[in-house]
RNA sequence: GUGGCUAUAGUGUAAAGGUUAGCACGACAGACUGUGGCUCUGUCCGCACGGGUUCGAAUCCCGUUAGCCACCCCA
């Protein structure tokens, strides 16, 4: 029987892995800067907690998380998203009482059932942060600016950074009741296609960001009516618009930028991406006025966002191999059995005084040592034979100038140290 | 989850129902036996899985699985 990756999951190998590595060190170190403190959370959670958060309505909690119930019959639910888990966290461990504002991030896996494509995994990586405990507008846009930087520092290019203005819960839904009543009219409810027919019920903002063409005609020609914006969010808003315009970020207002996640209010963002296809969106975010106290917190404003790792990097033309390949500065070669018990000596002090050195497990000829040397870029080589062991010294050969010199035994670690300087 | 396209060594590909499934890259070994990269030689590794049609299937049909594309939705 052979066992592979389950739908949706993928393995990231040797390959590729610096590209990754090098993505979640650029983050880490652009967070800091920032001021953001890592958090790791666990990959499961009570089911209850997505439902309540993210929405009972959604998507992502109807049709798209990994549920089961465990042997105590716990229902647990593999994290669809970030927010949630952090901001249980917060509350769990009364974060709150330690400092009410905090600045975190994180890094990792997250879940979700769909159906699987190019840039669109069931296992997926998300690095996001989590501001919690302001309603300033100068931490929306220093979470969008975050957000930029991060995508530069990945080398994502071409993307659109696109802003919008969900209101306050109240906003929400006045504008969610205005859009019923609109798509009730039959002259509108009569343009629209059969999916936006049904979500004029169930979701009626769903209907804002629809693709199809006639829904988008009517959408324009009847949305600009509806008025739902508090001034208090008004202000807010165009506070968040003037300091983005303060650093020069560059972002293109759409008033059709909907998230599919329930506890956005005020400001949402989203940068996508056209060379990812459909699955453009390659980070989103927003503020989520309402979440904390929701989950029995107190009553706290917080903004945050997620970045999709796998599709940035898509995104950004990674292309596996590039970087990969193990390299080692010293691969030594014995000849024989007595020079390999030498040569694993050697190996343990040259490792114990901090350099990086391989050997070869199957004895092979000189000429095979040689060429696995290359393979794993070895700066020198060190030849240990029946010769050299007499003489009481290795020839150690470097592998660019293909200079040979002979090092007594007991001076290698410092000659090989010297050299490598 | 719905619809469509696809599936040949590790990778990229060829074979239009008919011998031992070909090629390139790769890995491994060797080329006066203690010296790498280039070259040459050899070796290794494959028809996704399961059924069916046929004298005969990589090739045609069905199912399963997986990937890809669009939708739904989203990072």
């Amino acid at each position: 029987m052979k066992y592979k990756t389950i739908r949706g999951t993928r393995d990231i190998l040797p390959a590729e892995i610096s590209q990754w590595q090098d993505a979640e060190n650029a983050a880490r170190e652009l967070f800091k800067r920032y001021g953001y403190s890592e958090i790791r959370t666990p990959v499961m959670e009570e089911t209850g907690l997505f439902i309540k958060s993210v929405g009972e309505d959604t998507d992502i909690v109807k049709k798209e998380m990994f549920s089961f119930r465990d042997r105590g019959e716990r229902d647990i639910s593999l994290r669809p998203e970030g927010t949630a888990p952090i901001v249980r966290a917060y509350l769990e461990n009364n974060l709150v009482n330690l400092n009410p504002f905090q600045k975190l991030y994180y890094i990792g896996p997250m879940f979700r059932a769909e159906r699987p494509q190019a840039g669109r995994l069931r296992q997926f990586h998300q690095v996001g942060i989590e501001a919690i405990g302001s309603n300033s507008p100068a931490l929306d846009a220093e979470v969008i600016i975050v957000m930029a930087g991060l995508l530069d520092s990945f080398g994502v290019k071409n993307y659109t950074m696109k802003l919008n203005n969900l209101g306050c819960a109240d906003d929400k839904k006045k504008l969610s009741k205005s859009l019923k009543e609109l798509f009730s009219k039959k002259e509108v409810a009569s343009l629209l296609c059969d999916d936006c027919k049904r979500r004029a019920a169930t979701n009626p903002l769903r209907v804002l960001d629809c693709k199809i063409e006639s829904c988008k005609v009517v959408v324009r020609k009847y949305f600009k009516e509806v008025e739902f914006l508090c001034a208090d969010c008004k202000k807010h808003f165009d506070d968040v618009l003037k300091f983005l315009d303060l650093v020069k970020i560059k972002y293109a207002v759409d008033p059709y930028i909907v998230r599919g996640l329930d506890y956005y209010t005020r400001t949402v963002f989203e940068a996508s991406c056209g060379s990812l296809g459909a699955q453009n969106a390659v980070g989103a975010g927003g503020r989520y006025d309402n979440l904390i106290s929701d989950m029995g917190g107190p009553v706290t404003g917080a903004c945050g966002f997620a970045v999709g790792i796998d599709r940035a990097l898509i995104a950004a033309g990674k292309v596996p191999g590039e970087t990969g390949g193990a390299k080692v500065d010293v691969f030594v070669a014995p000849l024989g059995e007595e020079a390999y018990k030498k040569a694993f000596l050697v190996l343990a002090d040259l490792r114990a005084s901090g350099i990086s050195c391989d050997i070869d497990y199957e004895s092979r000829s000189l000429k095979s040592q040689m060429r696995s040397a290359d393979k794993l870029k070895a700066r020198f080589v060190l030849i240990i034979g029946d010769d050299e062991i007499k003489k009481g010294e290795a020839a150690l050969r470097n592998m660019q100038t293909k200079e040979q010199v002979c090092v007594s035994f007991d001076k290698l670690a410092a000659a090989i140290n010297g050299k490598i300087e």
